[in-house]
DNA sequence: GATCTTCATTAATCAAATTCATAAAATTAA
DNA sequence: TTAATTTTATGAATTTGATTAATGAAGATC
């Protein structure tokens, strides 16, 4: 009344079934033909049920048997596939990499990115995740994430932050609107104005966390808009204004009707970082995509 | 090096990641944490790979691991229907029939037994296989099949023939036809007629085996119709003549233009059969199936 | 900081899969 | 037909490897 049905028994069908046979099927296994022989009687007490027609010499396989193939042949592909994605996983050529990015116009630049990282490493599984973008870190430390884009370093255990590149973020109007003739905003020029931002808490946008929140300054509304294309259409045709990083106005040009100002004298100046588990940044992906984010973030700065 | 991936893992990462723990896991699979302990060790070892992030006390599972868990929440319940299926098969609950017919007319009373049989035997994979009626006996021996419906019962060791019940073959005419006013019908008659059959093999239609072949006659012209109903269409408008069993006259009646005449002054009486292993005979449904067709029948026969 | 959990480790034990040697049954060849 | 060959089954010995008990270490919790 033991034995469990066994990887080991279904392969064992499987090379009986496709080398007619129980001798041959043990050659091929690399077993004896006692083994399979005790395999099969153990497997056929367990299981209550002849699991082969033992009439004629060459012993074929029983209805029940049959059954007990089907279920083989689709199990075992299922493993071995699971076998082949760890070998490649210790190898470095296979893996995961989930990225949570805090900053939503993130993904402008990283999309291109992606693309080429795709082509190089087909095996590892990529997925961004902007729905878990508030607590990010721990999610990374949880290994729920393996990448965080992020403009906050923290120090945290086993975990490194790379520099990507720094940018600017800036104010953006149509030209014919007033703050256009200002050499520079600030906060008080926002109490009265519509700030189209992207649909994210105010504590992830820059305008608010470096500005607005420690002025304590509310807009008169607040628009929340999805799309970079069309936050800048918006602004060009005067229905409102936004703050956004200077790299994503250079590269999406749909419309030149509206100017951009620093905000404050000096401008709010930040930097991107990715942030992923120490281990991971051995990793020949994860290195890679880190590497190559930097290029792309270059040439965005390069306009 | 050793030690493959073994159902054993699949259901303690399964265990781990419900009850969120290797010691609750532990418990519920009636083994001790230091087993499971030793054999995550193993698994992990043998894939090269780490299963579980140990970072914070109860541990978690991962990338992975996450993707071992799916592929056990694939595989697991699949393995469990085996076990299941083969629980049934012992106690008789469950099986297979498939069902091999000789006498292509036989579609007709067999569906109306399925039916039923469906309804009481809902775990018994029943299906008929119409295509290799010729050698349906062999196929039974090689449990490629379960039942043979026959008319020609052979000694075969391991294979009992049920009988089911008698019928005649008879001549099926417009009533406007020459040959509707004989008697009887010899193989004379149909040298110069236009015969209509079910589309299978002249050896097993009773007209040939029974009477043509012996006598060597060929029939003018012989037109193969499928179904039974469009055989007796044309019979009565007068584009041929047949030869059907008696009650599937009886009980395909679209039109009575059509007169039937005994073949030969004695008739063509003929027994139908079904063949079983001997050893599938002791079950439920084998046995119920064979009694309700023979009941069937009887009801076919009392018009 | 003391206590309680949770997991890892070592060595010993125990179960079961495999092997070896051999028999039995069926198939094929002579 | 017998003889030779192939194929599967069996019993006892062996080896493998999974499990346990006892204990230690490292977090978590209060």
């Amino acid at each position: 009344m033991k034995m469990h049905i066994e990887f080991r028994h279904l392969r064992t069908i499987k090379a009986i079934h496709e080398h007619g046979g129980v001798a041959r099927a043990a050659d091929i296994l690399n077993i004896t033909q006692s083994a399979l022989s005790h395999q099969i009687k153990g497997l056929e007490d367990q299981a209550g049920v002849e699991l082969f027609v033992r009439r004629s010499k060459p012993m074929r396989l029983s209805s029940a048997g049959q059954r007990l193939l089907r279920a083989a042949e689709r199990i075992l592909p299922e493993i071995e596939a699971l076998q082949n994605e760890f070998d490649g996983l210790r190898g470095g050529r296979s893996g995961r990499l989930h990225i949570a990015i805090e900053c939503h116009a993130c993904f402008e630049w990283l999309f291109p990115v992606l693309e080429k990282f795709r082509k190089h490493w087909p095996d590892v599984d990529v997925d961004i995740r902007p729905g878990l973008a508030f607590d990010a870190l721990p999610a990374l430390q949880k290994e729920e994430v393996d990448l965080v884009i992020s403009s906050d370093p923290e120090d945290i255990p086993g975990v490194e932050f790379k520099h990507l590149f720094d940018y600017e973020s800036v104010f953006v109007a149509a030209q014919s609107h007033p703050l256009a003739q200002k050499e520079y905003i600030t906060a008080e020029d926002f109490r009265d104005q519509t700030l189209i931002t992207y649909p994210v808490e105010r504590t992830r946008l820059d305008i608010f966390s470096q500005l607005l929140i420690p002025n304590k300054i509310e807009p008169a509304l607040i628009r929340q808009v999805e799309l970079t294309a069309v936050i800048l259409l918006l602004v060009a045709s005067n229905r409102g204004v936004s703050a956004l990083p200077d790299w994503v106005i250079r590269e999406v040009k749909y419309s030149s009707d509206y100017v951009t100002r620093p905000i404050t004298p000096k401008g709010i100046h930040r930097k991107l970082f990715a942030a992923a588990r120490e281990t991971d940044l051995k990793k020949g992906f994860v290195a890679d995509l880190i590497e190559w984010a930097g290029l792309e973030a270059k040439s965005l700065q390069s306009y």
